[in-house]
DNA sequence: AAAATAAAGGACAATGTTGTCTTTTATTCA
DNA sequence: TGAATAAAAGACAACATTGTCCTTTATTTT
């Protein structure tokens, strides 16, 4: 479904935002232990996020990345626009360059309604929207 | 979504299906000319589609590619499992391993409903579904 | 039996993705 | 100003996917 770079960047967004919301800026190292993923790599896709203004980020002691009341409302859907392209939002279900309504692919119709439910998944579902309560029951973000 | 593997996997079946109603055995290098896909790559695809029996093959002059009734009733499904493996099917969304229902990522219900919906467009899509008649208005399979 | 056909299998090359490490730049604090 | 902190950037390594080519095996036809 999605690339594992954009696995990695889904987390990782939840988690700065929920330590956001707790006012506390967190870094690299912090962010990788708290999702369980590879921390130069984790670097690399947080740095890029912060390139596309997904993310704010701060050099020095006290500094790190965070996100503004802004960027908390940010749609998963930005995430995976920028890591994955938008392949997923308007390719054809069997990567056919000139498949569309007029020259539909063999699973064109059903694979519409398919992607029309990922789109509405990742635009209603914002980075901002778990808290850390509900990530010790319901949620968690370490493989 | 798919592999690119997996694309030319499906399209490939399709070809061999619609060819095989007509009574045609089709060659990797026909194949590869109908969906307009490596052949060599193509040949790799169909061999290994054919040691798991979703296809049957003949060697020598007059061989080829085929499907018989059984075969032609097979689901989309099947291939993809076969070239895919089963992560569309069971996999988190977020590719974390101990997501669950009981331990659910943030994307976890909403993910399971678009699944269940992949799911069903695969097993309920068989690969002698699509008549040549109709590809020529309605579906293609080259790029 | 020999030639032709066509899949099967093995080896390898190119490219893309994922992951690591080091150096540089900006900022804060003492 | 100097030391410490932390992101940014660049280089590269490991691995997986995609793509190509060559040899072998099985089958048919002449």
């Amino acid at each position: 479904m999605f690339s594992k770079t954009c696995e990695y960047a889904i987390r990782a967004m939840i988690y700065v935002a929920q330590q956001s919301k707790l006012d506390r800026r967190v870094s690299v190292k912090e962010v990788a232990e708290g999702i369980a993923s590879p921390e130069y790599f984790t670097a690399k896709i947080l740095q890029n996020l912060s390139r596309n203004n997904l993310l704010s980020s701060a050099k020095g002691p006290g500094g790190g990345f965070f996100l503004d009341k802004q960027g908390l409302k940010a749609p998963l859907a930005e995430i995976v626009r920028i890591i994955d392209g938008d392949d997923i939002f308007t390719g054809c279900g069997l990567g056919l360059a000139q498949c569309s309504e007029i020259q539909p692919c063999p699973i064109h119709h059903e694979f519409k309604q398919i992607r029309k439910g990922i789109i509405s998944m990742l635009e209603k579902t914002k980075v901002g929207a778990f808290t850390e309560e509900n990530s010790v029951h319901t949620l968690f973000l370490k493989r």
